[in-house]
DNA sequence: GACAAGGGAGAACGTCCGTTCTCCCTTGTT
DNA sequence: AACAAGGGAGAACGGACGTTCTCCCTTGTC
């Protein structure tokens, strides 16, 4: 019985993340209200009726899809990131993980401003969704900039650098946009240490 | 003849400003998708019939709104930098005028970005109008660049500001990315500043 | 005053979509 | 072998939307 139920759990469990995957896909490749739920169980190849088993309606799909990208989003950002040495070098790499993001041929601008954007003014859940996307973002950064010895306020800015550089490639195709602020940052980190030593 | 075509003209001018002013309204602060033409004409006060007459399908309505909004923003940001003296006070007060863009109960993001993120992928017209707009942005910001005696790379990472600060203000509710972003701009002219006077 | 032209209001049409329902088949149990 | 349970495929339902059509009224002209 609990074995059993383990198995249906488990198997439960991995139609689900097909179904999120093919949401996922979707959903950020062309948009919220462009995709139909017909159009996630032919990619997901479960049926309709499972789908709504699992989750009771597109709002709730469209939350949860948002709600893992958020998380899987950071982590990869944050595993690339790790992988160098702390301090200043982490902070730039966050713009080398950010160039081979858009050089991606499904790259197509932050999924949370662009669902922001689709559905933030009749959907609170999807609104809250990109709020706490962009919050952890900032927290994120806050970690590194404090790691690097440097102040909070240069997060700030580093996040609109990253949030810049994501809507600017999406909408140009430029993944050069990354480079832009790649350098900018370091700008920002040069000038950090010299306000340090000079003010010291 | 003339004269009375003249009127005819006028007042078909008078109404596709008043359908496009109801458009603008409407697609910006709910989306593209989430309106419907028949609240466009209620909003606008012509009816579905004349409606159709000026603007012959809904893509040519949205086309039309993302062409007229993108002259007017950057007229607004132009005439208001262009009060202020020739040289850094400009490049700054773009800031400024986010603020006061970001106080408004309205604002609700980058209507270039929002449009992109909705219909980007399927519509060209609407990718065209996109990137057009950052293009014309960017434009816009290396003169004031150049004009202030900085090299053209400073205005790549203006924009990353300008559209970040949006992103951020708009999906967080804060109207403080513009004092973020102002500051950090701030930092790079003196940054500019010195990379003249020290490597001179 | 008759009448053609054109515009307004809204019904109508076809399509699409989210969601539910029906029917059938499989599978496991007694 | 009979049967209950559950799942799959897809039809069905209700509503929304883009677009067109119908009907009526107004208005200007002879």
């Amino acid at each position: 019985m609990i074995l059993s139920q383990g198995e249906v759990g488990m198997e439960a469990a991995t139609q689900e993340t097909r179904i999120l995957d093919a949401a996922e896909e979707l959903f950020y490749g062309r948009g919220l209200q462009a995709v139909g739920m017909a159009e996630i169980r032919d990619a997901s190849g479960a049926s309709l009726k499972r789908l709504y088993q699992l989750f009771p309606s597109k709002d709730h799909l469209v939350e949860a899809y948002l709600r893992r990208r958020d998380v899987r989003w950071r982590a990869s950002l944050a595993a690339y990131v790790e992988a160098r040495r702390p301090g200043e070098e982490r902070i730039l790499a966050v713009f080398d993980w950010l160039r081979e993001w858009f050089a991606e041929p499904a790259f197509r601008g932050c999924a949370f401003v662009n669902s922001f954007g689709e559905l933030g003014a009749t959907s609170d859940a999807v609104a809250r969704a990109a709020r706490d996307h962009v919050d952890a973002l900032r927290d994120h950064l806050a970690g590194l900039v404090t790691e690097a010895g440097h102040s909070a306020r240069l997060a700030r800015s580093l996040l609109l650098l990253v949030e810049g550089a994501i809507s600017t490639a999406a909408v140009s195709g430029d993944a050069g946009a990354a480079d832009d602020a790649r350098e900018t940052a370091r700008g920002l980190l040069e000038l950090e240490s010299a306000r340090i030593s000079g003010a010291g």
